[in-house]
DNA sequence: ATAGGTCAAGCGAGG
DNA sequence: CCTCGCTTGACCTAT
């Protein structure tokens, strides 16, 4: 079985140091009021420091094994507001980054990223649909900017995400808007069952998007159990692998916190921190990008509870 | 130095 | 009608 396991954006070694050390992280970012304050050549400055320690991070990632990595969305902090081009230090940038896009392609690395909850391209309003493409291409530019292959190697994953009380309309609005994304995104794009029953399980999205303008199916293990569209996890996951050629799947792996915590309180989509159990793969070859609050620490889990199992089967 | 309140965006769920 | 949670906590001010 070929897989890779990764983590998403925060090291906690790094972005967590031991008193003295350099803080490590690549989510420097402003609020509102800061950015309208001191605008470009501080979004510039805290871009650069982003952009130089997401080199470390794959620096440390390489390091302990680690070739699967999710990007913060945060790198560019409010980049959807401007040209990055006009960023100040817009050269050292573009260098850091295509340092790091390098590293990564010299290591077999594979990056991906997960853009916010916000973007929706199933939205009724025209804005909504604006402001999306503008996050994705943001996204599509930095990924080109490392010099990342065009291809779901290195995805772009979102949620289909809304029904607005009418499925048809908010499928036909997604597949609609997808054309209009620049080649940059959607050459990367892929979707993501949800969480919540009254959204889009693996089936529909096979039936309703990927059938009709191909976008690969990311599965997300914990959100099948809310979502599950009448299928098995086996049938979902082999489903959702169909849908990727020639690039090898990428499927979301967590635990649940109120199992965790043998706490009812918290709802039951909430992630882990770390896992008990290690990710059945159903026979497939996954690259598991695993979303749990302990990150690479989890992985570390992740990775002894496969070891032991796989002792325990031979 | 640390704690606590606050923070862009779109939705759906729950109170 | 309001708040929370989601990709992923981080920023900012008061103490």
């Amino acid at each position: 079985m070929n897989y890779n396991l990764g983590y998403a954006c925060i090291n906690m070694a790094l972005s967590y140091p031991e008193k003295g050390k350099e803080r490590i992280t690549t989510n420097r970012s402003m609020i509102k009021r800061t950015f309208q304050e001191k605008g470009l050549p501080y979004a510039s400055t805290l871009t650069l420091q982003n952009a130089k320690d997401l080199l470390q991070i794959l620096q440390w990632n390489e390091q302990h094994g680690i070739k699967f990595y999710r990007m913060s969305s945060d790198l560019i902090p409010w980049a959807s507001e401007y040209d990055i081009k006009d960023l100040p230090d817009f050269e050292a940038i573009e260098e850091a980054l295509y340092e790091a896009g390098l590293y990564a392609a010299e290591h077999n690395m594979r990056i991906t990223t997960h853009p916010g909850p916000f973007n929706k391209l199933t939205s009724p309003k025209e804005d909504v649909i604006k402001r999306t493409i503008r996050d994705l291409e943001v996204h599509g530019e930095i990924f080109d900017l490392m010099c990342l292959p065009r291809t779901h190697f290195a995805k772009i994953n979102i949620h289909v995400g809304a029904t607005y009380n009418d499925r048809r309309m908010a499928l036909d609005n997604f597949c609609k808007n997808f054309e209009r994304l620049p080649e940059s995104v959607r050459s990367r794009l892929t979707v993501e069952n949800d969480d919540k029953a009254s959204l889009y399980s693996t089936k529909e999205l096979y039936d309703e998007v990927f059938t009709r303008i191909g976008v690969p199916i990311v599965f997300d293990y914990h959100h099948h159990k809310f979502c599950t569209g009448d299928q098995s996890e086996s049938e979902a996951v082999h489903l959702a692998a169909s849908t990727w050629g020639d690039i090898r799947p990428v499927v979301h792996y967590s635990e649940s916190r109120a199992d965790e915590h043998n706490d009812a309180s918290i709802r039951p989509q909430a992630h882990s921190d770390s896992y008990v159990n290690p990710i059945d793969f159903h026979g497939l070859d996954l690259d598991v990008m695993l979303e749990a609050k302990h990150k690479e620490i989890a992985l570390f889990k992740m990775r002894e509870l496969l070891k032991n199992n796989l002792t325990m089967a031979a």
